[in-house]
DNA sequence: ATCGTTCTTAGACTAAGTCCAATCTTCGGT
DNA sequence: ACCGAAGATTGGACTTAGTCTAAGAACGAT
């Protein structure tokens, strides 16, 4: 598997020195569709190294986000989160199960950010709360 | 001063026993212009009321949230928020001083929302981050 | 192999928020 | 005006997310 020598190369062209702890919360960070808390990627990450602190984790997902592979996203009370998904994009929230999902940047269009006064906006997002419909089952 | 008489009316409309302490959290948070955290909230309050506590704090801005009075804004990192303006807008927050401003919901039009495959939309938001350009003296 | 730099760690600590049982207020009925 | 039940408030214990620290382990250049 050239699986955890792609995520070394990716975090060292990002300047970032690998470790078996940060390739673990790496392997699953990078690559999930989830938006996981940082006490989700704990217990994530401990199921298979044999050791991780809370503290490397919570250093190692800032590490991440300052160095442009991770997001923090603030959505609902008490829950910082983490996207992988670092090109712009919007965020749905269940209100029933608290599931965030993305909705892709060309799905809406807003219009107006630039000539608002006084502001200078270096990024925006539509955030969207309501209730995902039950799945059409299609074909 | 008919201020207290009419707050006092407000609550009632809504379903709420006055109290000295609702009143005077009501007294600040319905007619703040800011978008005060709940610390901040009991700090205000103190200053003016006797005894008042956190718990009451918390508990009156919930019941006010339930009943409409307010709503709860989840903007950043560890800060929940309340704001007295609770027919819809969008939110700028300054990334240097992390004041919030509102941003009329006429001042930006959003397209594609009810086309969203998938999702029941009930309310939404543009959030913007970025910094507060100096001030234009006019005049 | 050595040594300075970088990384990880346990656990103490902080801050926001919740919970609870005891006490105090409010308010409608008399 | 007085009473009692329902409702509101309280201090303080508790929980949870996150930070900090000082000591040790791993790294990597020489
Ligand atoms: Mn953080
Ligand atoms: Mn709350
Ligand atoms: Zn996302
Ligand atoms: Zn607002």
């Amino acid at each position: 598997m050239t699986q955890r020598t792609d995520i070394r190369r990716r975090l060292e062209e990002h300047g970032i020195q690998a470790s078996a702890q940060r390739l673990a919360i790496a392997e699953y960070v990078l690559a999930t569709d989830q938006h996981p808390a940082a006490d989700t990627v704990l217990e994530v990450v401990a199921a298979r190294l044999p050791v991780v602190s809370r503290a490397t984790v919570y250093n190692t997902l800032h590490l991440f986000v300052e160095k442009g592979l991770l997001r923090e996203l603030v959505l609902s009370e008490g829950r910082v989160v983490y996207d992988p998904k670092v090109e712009p994009h919007h965020h749905f929230v269940d209100e029933t199960s608290g599931a965030i999902v993305d909705v892709p940047w060309e799905a809406l269009r807003v219009e107006g950010v630039p000539e608002l006064p006084g502001l200078d906006v270096s990024e925006f997002q539509v955030v969207l709360r309501g209730r995902r419909r039950a799945r059409r089952r299609d074909g």
